[in-house]
DNA sequence: CGTCTTAAGTACGGTATCGTATATATCGAT
DNA sequence: ATCGATATATACGATACCGTACTTAAGACG
């Protein structure tokens, strides 16, 4: 099986590359699976490599004294994990974990310096990803500071939507409760309300977006803020 | 007056630069008082300047919807105002406003750029800087997230005094509930707290750190993950 | 069929923060 | 000395979320 570029394009940073960027890393990049509640990255360990989804969520979460962790940024097919390796960085200094299984490219931090060096265009659209991923952390500081849970979690549904290009996922409620630091009763009241507008159902780990305007309805400002759509 | 580069040296990134970097950008900085309140930048503005505090604390601060403004991130000596520009923006996109007085030079990004350009070490130093601020904005979603609002003044005003080397500010508690997006009344109530626990003393506006370890205590874990300290 | 495990919902008393409003205290200006 | 303006404190009912525990429901597997 030879490594297509088409392979890795459902990642958007992956295909706004330059083409010649984007021949360069094909044979460089590996496609596999990534399974929810995989470790991809945590604190301490040696940056080896960045990792761009394709589909699925992958969760950057911080660890408290009382061993919570909480999600500071997630990143889906709109983005990599790994940036700061581009900033000099060759430690982790974050958990990355996956949320919602799916597809991803892996490809070593050497690769990704070889290639920002011979095309100085690749090294721009990284830069902007970096910029947005600050804003997504902005956004997320403000909105963990206001917003009530439903609405959180609501925000967080509508970009799980949006990055997975699916309206059902597996994401039980212990992991959504994982992700913002809360308990499960409150995650469960949440979906409760959810669930009640008419904007979600679910079904043992199954988590079924039915109606998204609903949902929209249910979120808070930060959806919109959040760069979601095309961003190049 | 001639510009001395030691002039400039209260801020520990312009302190951190190379020397050949620090005489370049000695007649390039320009030194003057910034005051509380006072807004260095705007979303949508140019991004004319970078900011490198020499005292006092500048508050990064998105705004919502509803009018109120929530600080994402806080710069002082350690930091510089701007960094995004390092990343290829040239505009703004969110408050940069004065939280408490002080001096602080300003410097164009045309010059910043030279500068990296000429001295390449100066840029690993900036790019430090701009991992620091990530860390800093993943630690401040967690904190907005799980802790109370006493505990996160306590931690602000732990680093306020680092930053400012003084015990005693100018800081109203309409200031903090501006930074915190909190209602004045619970900022009064967690003052309250910090006082009857001996921490601090107010004073229509001034406020005090009377015993900095009675401080720490009512704090958060996140003061201390926090790179405080000299980092470079 | 019964049992085990996991996902989800419920319950209860306690605390933090909300929205709104008012009260008090201090300083500056007339 | 009086009057605003500003800083801080307080009040009150409502809601969100807490910690903990228990219950219900739906596979999985023997």
């Amino acid at each position: 099986m030879t490594t297509q570029p088409s392979e890795h394009l459902d990642n958007t940073v992956l295909a706004a590359l330059p083409s010649d960027a984007q021949a360069f890393l094909a044979s460089r990049l590996l496609k596999k699976p990534v399974m929810s509640g995989e470790v991809l990255h945590e604190p301490g360990a040696p940056l080896i490599h960045v990792i761009f989804p394709h589909s699925g969520i992958v969760s950057m979460q911080g660890i408290l004294q009382d061993g919570r962790s909480v999600e500071s940024a997630s990143v889906g097919r709109e983005g990599l994990v790994g940036v700061e390796c581009m900033l000099g960085k060759d430690v982790s200094s974050y958990y990355a974990t996956v949320a919602i299984s799916g597809q991803a490219s892996w490809l070593t931090v050497t690769d990704l310096e070889a290639a920002l060096d011979h095309f100085p265009d690749a090294r721009h659209i990284m830069r902007r990803y970096c910029v947005r991923l600050m804003h997504d952390l902005m956004q997320a500081v403000a909105c963990a500071s206001v917003h009530s849970a439903s609405q959180r979690v609501a925000t967080w549904l509508l970009r799980a939507e949006d990055r997975t290009c699916g309206s059902q996922f597996e994401l039980t409620q212990r992991t959504l409760a994982n992700i913002f630091g809360l308990r499960l009763a409150t995650i469960s009241d949440a979906c409760g309300r959810l669930n009640g507008a008419g904007a979600i159902d679910q079904a043992r780990g199954i988590l079924t977006i039915v109606d998204r305007t609903r949902l929209a309805d249910q979120s808070c400002e930060c959806y919109r803020r959040y760069a979601n759509s095309a961003w190049v």
